[in-house]
DNA sequence: ACTCCTTTATGATGTATGTCATAAAACATT
DNA sequence: AATGTTTTATGACATACATCATAAAGGAGT
């Protein structure tokens, strides 16, 4: 996250997607830098066969679609707000000169990208071992220490519905309510309500 | 990759690694940073019945395992030498030190994560659709434009094993064989003495 | 030439997850 | 209250990939 105060040197503008606009499309070139002041906004995938896979889902003050802007190639998903949004947009020219202008800048980015490539790398091994239950405890415990997923006394509340959770596993909705169930009776899990908690 | 003569200021110290030797381990704390002068270097997870994933392979020229080294977290997978290398390290402070004076570094770190994120998610999509081919093909694609694959007259010569082309889609060597001929019937790529050529 | 080890190969069988069909529960909208 | 839509749920069946067993081909070292 960059400081508003920053941004507002750079020509940034204020922008208000409605739940399902999209807001960049898989395979166009990166124009502008995106940060949320209100709602979430995911990226995504559709296969051949109009399967979804989620990339990720971004909350307040998280920034995303960034590294196309430092590299010569198109976005490799495309984003879409969940619910109604408001974002900041800094074009490019100018979000490389913010950067160039503020070292700390730089660093806070590799921060921000580091972190989600450790997320990569956690999922990535776990989607690979083709075990249901791996995956959405994995895809539960990293939701719940990096977005800001609450505690209340049931334990953490997992706000993804049973689409999500497949979406974001690559499995399917069927597979993830079976899959969760028997974690409710192994006692990984408790159910309340049709909401999940650990 | 960080210019030689630069590390050089900063303490750099040149080792020596076995084929098959560990640089670090999973669930350690990240102390340096590390760049391949020769060599080759996997990164890789065992999941619970000893089944490998591989993260990334990375050669000469390229370094690996940075992004623990921003964040308070320990290293999500393994590194081991895939051949014998020699690697220059230098340690975190110096590395951090390195990078807060010289701030066009920090940008090249930048892109070297932006493109490794962007591997992920591509491949991410891939192995979410649990379609071999596809997978596979994904693979083969990536490594060619992402590493430097050589072009000859039979097309690009794709330097993996089966295994571990399996161990980097998540597929069984057995299914990596199996598919990679129905490829070949299908026109996607040829095997000239066990060699995959695309 | 011989041994050892890795890599590639192939068939038989098992199984977890996908697919399809159907519906109840929850929620939103009028 | 009535209607429509999304989310959760459950069963029957199919299938792609995994697993297991076995072996041939190729390369490295002696």
């Amino acid at each position: 996250m960059i400081e508003i105060a920053l941004l507002e040197k750079y020509n940034v503008v204020r922008k208000h997607y409605k739940k399902l606009e999209i807001i960049f499309e898989k395979d166009h070139l990166a124009t502008h830098y995106y940060q949320i002041v209100s709602g979430a906004v995911k990226m995504n995938n559709y296969n051949d066969d109009g399967r979804e896979f989620i990339q990720g889902i971004f909350y307040a003050n998280q920034s995303f679609g960034e590294p196309p802007l430092f590299l010569d190639r198109t976005y490799p998903a495309n984003a879409e707000a969940v619910e109604d949004s408001e974002i900041l947009c800094i074009s490019k020219v100018n979000f490389l000169k913010l950067i160039s202008e503020n070292p700390k800048v730089s660093i806070s980015i590799i921060e921000i990208l580091a972190h989600r490539l450790h997320y990569k790398s956690v999922m990535a091994a776990e989607i690979s071992t083709h075990d249901s239950e791996h995956r959405l405890l994995q895809l539960f415990d990293y939701s719940i220490s990096y977005l800001n997923f609450k505690k209340d006394n049931n334990g953490y509340a997992i706000d993804l519905t049973r689409q999500q959770m497949g979406d974001l596993t690559g499995l399917r909705v069927e597979t993830v309510i079976r899959t969760i169930k028997t974690l409710e009776k192994k006692g990984e899990l408790k159910i309340i309500n049709r909401k999940v908690y650990r």
